[in-house]
DNA sequence: CCATTTATGGATCGATCGTTCCAGAAATGG
DNA sequence: CCATTTCTGGAACGATCGATCCATAAATGG
């Protein structure tokens, strides 16, 4: 998983993997039957843990306005780390593999349908306690809060110091607030 | 530019580039030097290209709001197209290139600063206008539509259609009003 | 029209890609 | 303890990568 998120699918070589699992090539071949399918597996993997634990901490947030609040800010005050330049595996492979039609790139399409799904959650929750108006549309605050999260992880990834990305986060919650 | 742009810069093969342009190995190598350089004067073009054309938008634009609601709306649109799936070519670099230290990531990160420089003038005029209160950070508002603008195409990227895409733009687009 | 420069086609380079294969080592189970 | 299965190291596969080289063709200029 780290070798595919911090180089992507195409750059990523049998011989960084090897390297990383510290396995043999057939060992590698046996168990996951080719670089695609391996790949797949880190998706399913990284994907799951995600969900889980974004999923959890909505849960046990004081409030889902609260989790969504600590939720960008971290993510912005990661600015200039090299966990900034990584960002996030979902976005990179959505972005990578946008033009193909391959059972990874499908895979990075639901993740990012997966990503969108918890943010509806967060902003009906939102809604119900008051911070976010009842009357707005909850299928455009979730694809609006999923866009955002891409694009402060494009932001990071180019470099974005905390005083662009910082600000940038808060206009972004500030829309959710009105 | 065409294969770069829809295939990446790794992925991209000097076979799939020679055959694009018409040339011969020899002409490539003696014309361009390698493969790097070649990317490099067409994210140069690209990048040049992109400005110009939006700046002279902005200019003919009846009001600087009014040029960013039709640019945010009109790449919404795209949702489904071939050229959703495209992307931006300077996103695109910035977001495949992050990890490396090389000269097109480089250029990658200048031309984010350019998209950056550009909205700050669109946002600067709009407070000039009324559109925007005058009060309101230019900077911030600048970083935070280049953030609207690489989530909106990586939402594209993904496949979102025009129900996601354009109510998220409209929102963001909401975020510039108050 | 000839001398000089410039562009081209194609063979070829070493390196690396993902993948397969097989002999031998390790583990397993009765 | 032996028979059987499972795993591993390393060689090797064909394909493709970016890049170089050279003989030849085309263009140029006096």
């Amino acid at each position: 998983m780290q070798v595919f998120w911090a180089r992507g699918y195409d750059s990523a070589s049998t011989r960084d993997l090897l390297e990383a699992m510290g396995l043999s090539r057939s060992s590698l071949y046996q168990t996951f039957g080719n670089k695609e399918q391996l790949y797949l597996e880190v998706l399913r993997r990284y994907r799951e843990a995600l969900i889980d634990r974004l999923s959890r901490r909505l849960e046990a947030a004081p409030s889902a306005m609260a989790f969504l609040e600590s939720l960008f800010c971290e993510t912005a005050n990661e600015a200039g780390s090299e966990r900034a330049t990584r960002g996030c595996l979902i976005f990179n492979s959505a972005s990578e593999l946008s033009q193909r039609d391959t059972l990874p790139s499908q895979h990075a399409r639901q993740s990012m349908a997966a990503i969108t799904a918890l943010f509806h959650q967060a902003v009906a929750r939102a809604q119900a306690e008051g911070d976010i108006a009842p009357d707005r549309n909850t299928d455009a605050l979730a694809s609006y809060l999923t866009m955002g999260m891409a694009g402060l992880r494009t932001l990071l990834k180019s470099g974005a110091d905390a005083g662009q990305a910082g600000p940038a986060a808060e206009l972004l919650l500030d829309g959710l607030r009105h």
